[in-house]
RNA sequence: GUCCCCAUCGUCUAGGUUGGUCUAGGACACCAGGUUUUCAUCCUGGUAACAGGGGUUCAAAUCCCCUUGGGGACGCCA
């Protein structure tokens, strides 16, 4: 146990996105690593952006990532009248001033030096700085003021936030000495950037937690790859678990310059987890992402296509388009090779006698006498088997590129495969 | 414009504090090969970087300066 006290304080103003969950994570994983408390502050000052809404969305996303927080929540529309008083506080002190209705805090002109855990020592000269309004003339707090204000007394310890807050440190600095208190310690994380070097939003695509969520990425697959952007252990191992995260953070090693968050690796790191979680966990979590969402089937079959599928997706939500082809009929939208097979009487002649062979069998529960009739077929023909099985996996699943076909014929039955096969040969 | 931060393969990064062991290592992506009925997984190999210029030094990716480039902040938003 530590004295160490950090918080997240995100405005629910929108969604939770990746350049927040990842201030989240360096904080939570500063704190648990180090014994201390990971406190969250909803910074809802902003009358007109904040929501309800945007809140839940934010606190459940951060509950479906695994960083639970300690404490309760603070709001900062609960508190009020505390700035109002610390403002009047300035006012008395002659440190602040009314203006206009507002409160302006009263920079004093002088050197401020900001010790960051991550940069070193950044030095700003404050008569580069306009007086600061602290309290709008609506009541409300600025930003600036319930910060230092709010971080005072939840006895927060260290500050880790991104860099676009570095410029506002020295303004805060200088409010702590003005109110007598303490300054934390601070550590600015670098920014995330989209493909295109912009920060990310919008047009990159995804950037709200919920869209991942939804798209069937695993939390731990989030975690893992937004934790690599700006930090890494110093060895090469590239997947962890959170708590593996835990042990090994250190602010020590975050990395000073901006990331660009790269999908591709995100999507590996993802197909990773979903490779080395236990196969129950998978079997659980796959099934009920897709409950209601895909037509009904026997577990038995579903199980075994969903484990001939976990090293072929890389996210949940790949399963569906890898797999229409038990859902709906093929549509041999591939004319080059729809063509070839049916201008080709050899294997056109091949596969009659398959439907012939196949239409003899009791059920297509075995996968190796599906294989050995199918290969008899060929033999005796005196064809290779891949021969017939290229054009038979077309014709099943109008795809050129599956799982193993005796596997599929099997999940597939009997009535499914031999009707394909008659329709694509009348 | 002013102030501040940053700068190694396309991307994420190791190495930089203690200059030589760096003809710069790993990962993603890409290419080639292997395994496989195809694909995927998995395995092997390959292409690919110290932004530029000065300086310090016997020696610089590593230290210093300048330039360039990128980013951030300059709100009664947070």
């Amino acid at each position: 146990m530590s004295d160490i006290r950090v918080r997240f304080a995100p405005s629910p103003t929108g969604n939770l996105h990746i350049g927040g969950v990842r201030t989240a994570l360096f904080n939570y994983l500063y704190a648990r690593q180090q014994g201390g408390k990971f406190l969250l502050r909803i910074e809802d000052t902003d009358r007109q952006r904040s929501t309800p809404e945007f809140e839940q969305e934010i606190l459940g996303s951060l509950k479906w990532l695994g960083l639970d927080w300690d404490e309760e929540l603070v709001h900062q529309s609960a508190r009020l009248e505390r700035y109002r008083e610390v403002a009047q506080e300035l006012v008395s002190k002659g440190l602040a001033y009314e203006f206009e209705g507002a409160i302006k805090f009263k920079i004093p002109k002088t050197e401020v030096k900001v010790y960051d855990i991550i940069r070193g020592e950044v030095t700003y000269d404050s008569k580069e700085f306009d007086d600061l309004v602290i309290m709008k003339s609506d009541g409300y707090p600025v930003f600036h003021l319930a910060v230092v204000v709010d971080d005072h007394d939840m006895g927060i310890t260290h500050i880790v936030r991104g860099e676009d807050h570095l410029p506002n440190t020295p303004r805060h600095i200088l409010l702590y000495q003005a109110l007598g208190w303490k300054s934390p310690k601070y550590a600015h994380l670098p920014l995330i950037f989209g493909a295109d070097g912009t920060p990310l939003s919008k047009r990159h695509g995804a950037v709200a937690v919920s869209e991942y969520r939804n798209k069937g990425f695993l939390p731990q697959g989030l975690i893992n790859y937004l934790a690599l952007l700006g930090w890494n252990p110093g060895t090469p191992q590239e997947i962890f678990s959170l708590p593996e995260l835990v042990k090994q953070f250190s602010l020590k090693r975050v990395i000073k310059s901006n990331a660009q968050f790269n999908p591709e690796k995100l999507f590996w790191v993802n197909g990773q987890h979903m490779r080395a979680m236990p196969g129950e966990d998978y079997e659980r979590e796959i099934t009920a992402f897709w409950k209601d969402k895909l037509p009904a089937m026997p577990e038995e079959k579903w199980r075994k296509i969903i484990a001939l599928y976990r090293p072929r997706i890389q996210i949940y939500g790949e399963l569906k388009e890898q797999t229409d082809y038990f859902f709906t009929e093929p549509e041999y939208a591939d004319a080059a090779m729809t063509g070839e097979i049916r201008q080709n009487a050899v294997s056109m002649g091949l596969l009659r006698q398959l439907l012939e062979t196949l239409g003899s069998l009791g059920d297509f529960e075995d996968v190796q006498v599906l294989d050995q009739k199918t290969k008899q077929v060929v033999e005796t023909a005196g064809l290779k088997s891949k021969d017939l099985i290229h054009p038979l996996r077309y014709i099943l699943t109008g795809r050129s590129a599956t799982p193993g076909i005796f596997e599929l014929m099997s999940l597939l039955g009997k009535e499914t495969c031999l009707k394909r096969l008659a329709a694509f040969l009348s």
